[in-house]
DNA sequence: GATCATTAGATTGTCGACAATCCTGACGTT
DNA sequence: AACGTCAGGATTGTCGACAATCTAATGATC
């Protein structure tokens, strides 16, 4: 136990306490530093922020319904462990809901939304050109444009399920198994298209090139790891 | 406020207080009987089950990740109040996901699924033939379908947004807006040769027919609405 | 030596009380 | 009459303590 930091800043304050324990981890169990498949104890964690029994196990049964997080009636909490089969799921997952998103967003998007995704596409060509090849900001933009679309589709559930739920196991994965992916150059052209039939309002091509863009992913994952 | 029946019976034990009262509180909002849209008080719920308010807003909290329920901070809970747009937004999110737990049963599905999807036709055709077009028992004939197939599956992430998420929402809708589906006659052809795809292993064909499916019934729901 | 019961320690579940915040309605000012 | 201000009451957020349960290590029995 770490002596000289007895008490880790949190995000400063206006959110309840329990909200705040709540971000914290999820950025510790995201990033690793809270191990995956270890054992959460609630009374180490509430020392170790200063904070009640209470107000931990709130953040941790948020970070349970996140799915991060996986409680067994007096037993405790435990992080979800990494494993291939839950990424492919993942995967299956996005395909299916991004790609509605996709097709929503075509019939539904505004100018804003427009506007928004040309000047993304823009900043990350020209990141892309900066860097020939080496994928190395490139996890973060492709966060971007897939955040982005889901954001225009309107779709309430649809924008909760993914960005709230669904993107922070995403996320997870990517720290973790650390897969910076090389298809830069790749993925740059299929946003583009995808980017271009969602102008063009043609929700069936959008939907169709967003899958293919996130099963291509998929299969790239897959080559990977065997 | 009732007082005959002070203490309500919760479902007998094995299970930890918070999570009965999350399944009771689950029920009544579903089922209407805590009305959409109303206050939900800590304290008040708390007297009624004879529990203390800790237990209690865990099982709040449990209903918030389902999307039943809205919490503000020191405000309090509301239940979430069934709009139009709430129930179209689900439909398109039905579609997407039940189209691919469609695709990947065909693909995984094993013996034991098709034997179990075989009998619940023959049931469902039963049960149909006896009531001529009164749409009785459909929904839930309607939603053992479409949970078994979300079962078989064999995707968990999708199996658990599905079943232990999205799908206490469509009751909620059908319990309170009461839509028992004139469609009886033709659901049943339809589910009739989404089984037969998932039989032939075409997992193609399945997804296009469980959306085909479900957007159907949307759109019965967007005609009946106007 | 292996298996099973037992006990000690720790962890989780549950509770009631106090502090901080919000909503309601009354009062006073313009 | 309309608006802003200010208690009073109630509700939510947070806390520490006790009871129920699980885990692990010890010792007893076959």
């Amino acid at each position: 136990m770490d002596l000289k930091e007895r008490q880790p800043e949190l995000p400063e304050s206006n959110l309840s306490l329990a909200e705040r324990l709540f971000l914290t981890l999820r950025g510790e169990i995201v990033e690793g530093r809270i191990p995956a498949g270890s054992k959460v104890s609630e009374p180490e964690l509430a020392r170790r922020f200063n904070a009640s029994r209470g107000s931990l196990r709130e953040a941790l049964m948020r970070l349970e319904s996140l799915g991060l997080l996986e409680r067994r009636v007096n037993v405790g909490a435990r992080v979800v462990d990494l494993t291939e089969r839950g990424l492919l799921e993942l995967y299956d997952v996005r395909e299916a809901l991004e790609g509605m998103a996709c097709r929503l967003a075509a019939l539904e998007r505004t100018d804003e939304d427009l506007k928004a995704l040309r000047k993304m596409l823009a900043r990350h060509e020209q990141q892309e050109e900066l860097q020939a090849g080496r994928a190395y900001f490139q996890p973060e933009g492709d966060f971007d444009f897939h955040f982005r679309i889901v954001q225009a589709s309107g779709n309430d559930l649809l924008i909760d399920t993914l960005c709230n739920r669904l993107y922070y196991r995403v996320r997870m994965y990517r720290y973790q198994l650390g897969m910076a992916s090389p298809r830069a150059k790749r993925a740059f052209n299929e946003h583009s298209h995808i980017i271009e039939a969602i102008e063009a309002g043609d929700g069936e091509l959008a939907e169709i090139l967003m899958r293919r863009h996130i099963r291509a992913s998929r299969q790239n994952i897959e080559k990977k790891l065997r």
